[in-house]
DNA sequence: CCAAAATTAGGACACTTGACCTAAATACAA
DNA sequence: TTGTATTTAGGTCAAGTGTCCTAATTTTGG
């Protein structure tokens, strides 16, 4: 792996895991291994780690959509895909929280450029929800509901990352795939898999 | 005013709008208009401050709910009493977050040690609404139903600082109370109720 | 009124930060 | 090979950080 994939790979854990201000630029390049000057050679400005981590994010996210989109033709198993996310990276979300959410939190605080980039990645997840449940059968307040889910497992990852209570991630998820079980049944032509 | 109080006052408002790391004691004495020194003289560390705004809030967060308790005496109403803070505080949640999410994430990045002082603000809410659920006739889950709102609520308010969409914070709204509404009509008749 | 205490001002400190520069080392093409 | 471009290392810099100290000022109490 080149040097500049590996400072951006590990910069994006570093943010993740500690946040973008308080990551240094020697932080990252004592983690990659490599000398400060090295590292100004590949980035000019620490925004341009950012944008690049972004970047970064931008891509997995989509790889991961894709994946989901392989993995069933039915929208609401893809759907449960998203839901279940916060139990698949329940340990990290414990420790860390959202990906997403406490960086766009941050960048939000610092007044920073890329705030709206970051908030993108949000984005990302936003459409291809509101593509599923357009594709469910639901017309108008696709968006909506996209947002509604979006916003849902938001607090749940932000609480359970405050208070680390398992029993209460499980019972949220259940709600989750539960409202959805709901919501399907209040489609015109009742026809889901599960 | 006392300079201590101004000193935490001002310090509870930066640390809200531009966060806790962001501010420097400089922009925090700068503010209040008094000498760097004149500041060490009433707070020795960094961490000294935090713990008395994060006090503050605790203070301003029970004056509050004691409020809440005051304008009305059925549970229903003062549970969307805080469901309706979303509305109240809208242009600062719009620009800035909720003030405890937002402090809690950030800490929990920095492994503050103040980081379970900040958790118990959540707390506060979550009793309190665990109260009026239990007011209303719950029994076994009302720790569950006052954490649903709780997140309900921190995702609302992360995703409206994010996007800044109105109207998905007009609709989720509606659907809060609506839910509690629906709620409130699972409840046995209070004949049933000892 | 005066002395003691509380408060304030402003400078000094050791350290970290992002940013920048130059020279050496390496990779690569002719 | 030689020579050019890419990559790396390490030092330097000004600005900012939290912390600390001392002296001046204000307030307070007997």
């Amino acid at each position: 792996m080149k040097t500049k994939e590996k400072i951006i790979s590990i910069a994006d854990r570093l943010f993740y895991e500690n946040g973008f201000e308080h990551t240094s630029f020697a932080d990252i390049a004592a983690a990659v291994n490599i000398s400060r000057g090295n590292f100004y050679y590949h980035f000019k400005t620490k925004d341009d780690i950012l944008n690049a981590v972004i970047d970064l994010r931008k891509q997995n996210t989509q790889a991961l959509l894709q994946q989901w989109e392989a993995q069933s033709d039915a929208p609401i198993d893809r759907i449960r895909s998203y839901i279940n996310i916060v139990a698949t990276n329940k340990s990290a979300i414990k420790e860390y929280g959202c990906p997403v959410g406490t960086l766009c939190t941050e960048l939000s605080k610092l007044n920073h450029i890329s705030e709206q980039a970051a908030a993108t990645l949000f984005t990302l997840f936003q459409t291809w929800l509101a593509r599923q449940f357009c594709a469910m059968g639901f017309k108008n307040n696709t968006d909506f509901l996209a947002l509604h889910v979006l916003g849902w497992s938001q607090g749940v990852a932000t609480l359970f990352n405050t208070f680390k209570n398992e029993a209460y991630l499980k019972q949220e998820l259940e709600q989750m795939n539960k409202w959805l079980s709901d919501l399907s049944r209040t489609l015109p032509t009742h026809k889901e898999i599960h």
